[in-house]
DNA sequence: ACCTTTGTAGAACACCGTTCTACGTTACTG
DNA sequence: CAGTAACGTAGAACGGTGTTCTACAAAGGT
């Protein structure tokens, strides 16, 4: 549907396609949620209002695509904790969970935040989706192989962990925090998973 | 400077506000929050439009207004768990918690959602949502004055158990479960805090 | 070379939050 | 019981949004 190249057609360069998902996320880093317009982007990559219609077929998604980065990035992040014993591993792999979502906080934001439920979610957004969740779940069933938690569905208790460290960061962002250290309040929160789940 | 009735004019009625805020809900769970707009919540509540800048300054107002009526609904949820043992009483807060945000998504959404950390939240607003929390850190204190669970903070804790369940709630609602039974992780995550926390 | 196809540009439409201006309606004042 | 000043109301109007429409220019196939 969206491959252009099939029909044989000249090929729409493709590199407008990501000069418009680079200039969104631009904007969205920029001004936030709100200032991500379809006009605010298309000048931010000097091309017509048009060209996000033809390309992403409507506003929506335009953001699906720089949700899915962010899934990637997110994914990115968190798999990259190539530590040898499995706590560890958890450890880090929570650690740098939180480390994106503050770094990125309007992505993370707009990942989880309204207009998820609303908007039908693109395939490629699942699968990213799906592929960042995939790479707790190969955490955990890693700790659990190594007796470090105890046995058990391995998507089951990566969902809880996700509950856990998704609430508490959310909240962080959203500044509801009542705790005076966030950081110590969050490595709290992973040591207590760990003995939860031990 | 909201409170109208100190200037000696005549009193605004303020049925008016309760019919805008009564009808802005109304609106936010038939359309969801992208129908929650001025002129449909005027239109519900048979005023005119202007009306709820004279009520609310804007429509960031309006809203809190409503955002506060479902901190308080939260609060009432969690805070009518009068069991005498201190576990059982943190499991009814907890499962009531759930029971509020299934019941009520869209003010949930709202409440936890984008837009919270944008518009500057009104000062009832605040109060609102730590009444709500502050029910929690009572049960908390319950429960570890009764030895249920481990010595600490009241307040850490609280927070701990709060993000727990609010990424659980709130992963939920947004469609990201990857369990079969929602129900029943979130009886596990319950467990495992309570584990986790002995 | 022609023609079809395709992306582009800019105006245009409906809707949004918000503001402005004219207009009753009400309550205080002499 | 007038007169007046304040106040909330109604409706149009402004800038901005997502989206669509219509004409136009450029590239590929025959």
């Amino acid at each position: 549907m969206t491959d252009v190249s099939a029909t044989g057609g000249r090929t729409p360069s493709r590199a407008v396609e990501q000069a418009l998902v680079d200039a969104a996320e631009r904007v969205l880093v920029r001004d936030g949620l709100g200032g991500l317009t379809v006009r605010a982007v298309a000048a931010e990559a000097a091309v017509a209002p048009m060209g996000v219609y033809n390309r992403f077929g409507n506003k929506d998604g335009l953001v699906a695509a720089v949700l899915a980065r962010g899934f990637e990035g997110l994914r990115a992040a968190t798999a990259d904790a190539a530590d040898a014993d499995p706590v560890d591993r958890l450890l880090t792999c929570g650690r740098n969970y939180r480390r994106f979502a503050l770094d990125h906080p309007q992505h993370y934001g707009a990942m989880f935040g309204a207009g998820w439920a609303a908007a039908v979610p693109t395939e490629e957004l699942v699968d990213r989706a799906n592929a960042a969740f995939q790479a707790l779940v190969d955490r955990v069933g890693y700790a659990v192989d190594r007796g470090a938690l105890r046995p058990g569905d391995p998507v089951d208790t990566a969902q809880l962990i996700w509950s856990s460290v998704h609430g508490a960061v959310s909240l962080e962002l959203a500044g509801l925090g009542r705790t005076a250290d966030p950081a110590a309040s969050y490595e709290a929160l992973l040591q207590m998973l760990l003995d939860g789940l031990r």
